[in-house]
DNA sequence: ACTTGGCACTCAAGAATTGCGAGTGCTAAT
DNA sequence: ATTAGCACTCGCAATTCTTGAGTGCCAAGT
C-alpha cells in the first residue's frame, strides 16, 4: 500500500513534469490528481523518493523534478503500450505507401516518425549484415575504370568506382560479370569473404589484376562501411524545447553529426522490443539531458536495421514508444512489399 | 574623396561589426582603422549612410549595424577573392580524395564545406537534367517484379521497383534490357521521352504491358524529382549564432527540411560566379536573418548542381565566398575523375 | 504506525531603482 | 569640410526589495 502510493506519486509527477516541464510540488499534485491523501503525505513521500535518488529538487524553494533514474522506473513499469489513435495509424499509412524506391522510404520514414513525435527522428538504412546479394553488375566505364554495382535483398544499392591498371577488353568484363553473378548472387554478404576466396586464381592470367582489384572492391564494400548510413530529420524540434529548458542544443546537434555517435545509438538497441536509453544511459556526452528510444526494423523477420528517435528526457515516453514501434512495423511491411 | 571615405566607413562598419557582432561607435571606428579624421566626421558620414539606408541604430544610444542594404554593397564592392591560405586549399584536397562513390563525395563535402566556413553547409547532388546515361540495368526481381537501375555519367544513381501484371520470362527481360542499353546509353536524359517513344511498339506483343511499364518509370526517374535530392551539414554551427543574436533557430531548421525551400535555394543561382542572397534577398521566410552564398559545380565544363552555405547575415562574406568557390572548384575536379 | 494541520524557513524569480557610460546630434569655431 | 565641445539619450548591469511557492519538521489526531 505504502509502496504502492510511493510509485503513484513519481508516476505522477513524470506525468505532471512531462507535460507542464515545471517542478511539481505537493500541493499541486493532490489538486491534479485524486490520490486521496493530504499534501503534507505527499512531501513525505517525496522526502523518501528523493532520499532514493528517483527525484530532485532543482533548489530549496522548489518542486521536484524526476532524475533520469526515476525516468527510468517510469518507463520499466509503463502499464503496456497505448495504442495509436486510428488516425494516426491510418497517416502513416498514407505516408508511406507510394515510396518509389529505397532511398525514399528512408527519407518518409524520417520524416513522418519527426512528425508523429515531434521530435529529432533517426532511420537507419538496411544493414548489408543481415542482408544477401540480389545482384551484381560490373560496368566498364571506360578501358580502365570499372563501375561495381551491389544490390541487396532489402532494396540496398552500393556503388564503387575501380580503377585498373591495363586496360580491359568489354569481354572480359562480361566475362567477369558472369562469373561474379554465379557465385555471390543469392549470398549472405557475410559469406562472401569466404565464397570469393578462389575468385582471382580461376581467371585468366592477363586479367588477373582487374579480377583482384574488382574482388577487393567487392569485399570492402560488402564489409566495410555496412551500417553507416543513417537519415535524420525533425531537428527543427530541437529548437522548440531548446527555448525553455536549459538544454544547450549546439552539444546535441553535434553529436548528431557524429557518424560514430549514431552508429553506437542505433547499433545497440538489443533486439526486439523497444530500447529506452535516458539521459547519461546514452553514454554519449551531447545527449546527456536527452532520451534516445529506438527498436529494430526487418522485413521477413530479419531484424535489419535500427529507427528510433531523439528527444528531451522529459518527453511523452508512452506516446514515443508506441510511435516508434508503429513506425517501425510499417516500415518493415513495406520493404517487405519492396 | 568624400564618396570615397563613405564608402571606407560602410567598409569598415560591415568588417568590425563581422569580428565583433556588437553595434560599432564612431570613436571605434577612428580607432581600429586608420581613416586619419576624427570620431565627428565619421558620425556625420554615418548620418548620412543612415540615411541612404546602408545602416541603422538598434536604439538611440547604440552603435550602428549595417542593413541588408549595406552589406549588399559591400559584397558588391569587395575588392576581390581574398585567396585560400595554402593550408587551407591542401585541406580540402586532402578531404575529398579518397571518397569511393558519388555518395562518399556528396557526404565528404558538405562536412568539408561546413567545417571550412563554419556555417551551415548544402550540397545538391548532380542535376540529371545536364547528364546523360551511362548504364541502364534491368534486373528481375521476381517474374512480376523488375528492378531498374539508372546510371548518370556524374555518378549520379537512380533505382525503381517496377511491378508487373503478368509474369515474365528471364530471356524476355534480358532482350529487353538489351535493347534498352541500346536505345539510352550514351543518351542525354533530357532526350530520353523523345527517344523512349515508340519502344513498345517495337516490342513483342506479349511483353508489351511489361514494357509499358518500363518505359513509364524510366521516364518518371530520368524527369521527376530530377535535383531534388541535397545534403545537409554543419547544422550545429546555427546553435553558435544563434546563442548570441537575435536570430531564431526554429524557423532556419524548419526552413532546411523543405525540400522546396532548398530548391528554391540552389536553383536560383546564375551560372558562373558565386550568388549572394542577403536577408531578405533569400525571399525564405525562414532565413530573413542569414544569408547564402551559392555557386555551380560540375565536371565537363557543364554546370550540373548548386553547393554553398547558409549563415548570420553578418558573416565573413569574403571568407564564405572564396571557400563555396575553392570546395566547388575541387568537387568538379574529384567528379571529372570518377 | 501512519496521516495531517500548522508554522517557520528558504530561496529563486520578478519588479523597481539606480548609476554608468557609450554613443549620438548639434553648434560654433577653425 | 572638419573638428572640438557639450548636452542629451537610453540600454544595460548591478543592486535591492518583495513575493510566494514550496519545503521540512513537529505535535496532534486517528
Amino acid at each position: 500500500m505504502l509502496e504502492d502510493r510511493r510509485l503513484a506519486v513519481l508516476r505522477a509527477i513524470v506525468e505532471d513534469y512531462v507535460t507542464t516541464h515545471e517542478p511539481v510540488g505537493s500541493k499541486a499534485l493532490v489538486e491534479r490528481h485524486s490520490l486521496g491523501v493530504s499534501p503534507a503525505t505527499i512531501r513525505n513521500d517525496m522526502a523518501a523518493l528523493e532520499e532514493e535518488g528517483y527525484i530532485a529538487q532543482p533548489h530549496t524553494s522548489a518542486g521536484r523534478i524526476p532524475t533520469d533514474l526515476g525516468y527510468r522506473h517510469f518507463v520499466d513499469r509503463l502499464s503496456g503500450v497505448k495504442p495509436l489513435a486510428a488516425g494516426e495509424r491510418r497517416a502513416i499509412e498514407r505516408f508511406l505507401s507510394g515510396s518509389v524506391d529505397l532511398d525514399d522510404v528512408m527519407v518518409r520514414t524520417v520524416r513522418l516518425l519527426a512528425q508523429v513525435t515531434r521530435q529529432i527522428a533517426l532511420v537507419q538504412y538496411p544493414s548489408l549484415t543481415r542482408s544477401s546479394v540480389r545482384h551484381v553488375e560490373l560496368i566498364a566505364v571506360s578501358t580502365t575504370r570499372l563501375l561495381l554495382i551491389l544490390i541487396a535483398d532489402s532494396g540496398r544499392l552500393e556503388q564503387r568506382n575501380i580503377d585498373i591498371n591495363q586496360p580491359i577488353s568489354d569481354q572480359s568484363v562480361s566475362d567477369m560479370r558472369a562469373r561474379l553473378l554465379g557465385e555471390v548472387v543469392g549470398q549472405a554478404f557475410s559469406s562472401l569473404p569466404g565464397i570469393m576466396e578462389n575468385f582471382t586464381e580461376q581467371c585468366d592470367p592477363q586479367i588477373r589484376p582487374a579480377a583482384v582489384a574488382v574482388v577487393a572492391t567487392l569485399l570492402d564494400a560488402a564489409t566495410e562501411h555496412l551500417d553507416e548510413r543513417i537519415v535524420i530529420g525533425g531537428t527543427a524540434h530541437l529548437a522548440r524545447y531548446g527555448e525553455e529548458f536549459p538544454i544547450a542544443i549546439q552539444p546535441v546537434l553535434e553529436a548528431l553529426e557524429e557518424q560514430v555517435v549514431l552508429m553506437r545509438l542505433m547499433g545497440e538497441s538489443t533486439m526486439g522490443g523497444v530500447t529506452v536509453r535516458i539521459g547519461q544511459e546514452t553514454e554519449v556526452e551531447g545527449l546527456s539531458s536527452t532520451s534516445v528510444v529506438t527498436t529494430r526494423y526487418g522485413r521477413h523477420g530479419q531484424e535489419l536495421a535500427s529507427l528510433g528517435i531523439v528527444g528531451p528526457t522529459h518527453m511523452d515516453y508512452q506516446n514515443a514508444i508506441s510511435s516508434v514501434q508503429a513506425v517501425a512495423q510499417y516500415v518493415t511491411r513495406i520493404l517487405e512489399e519492396q
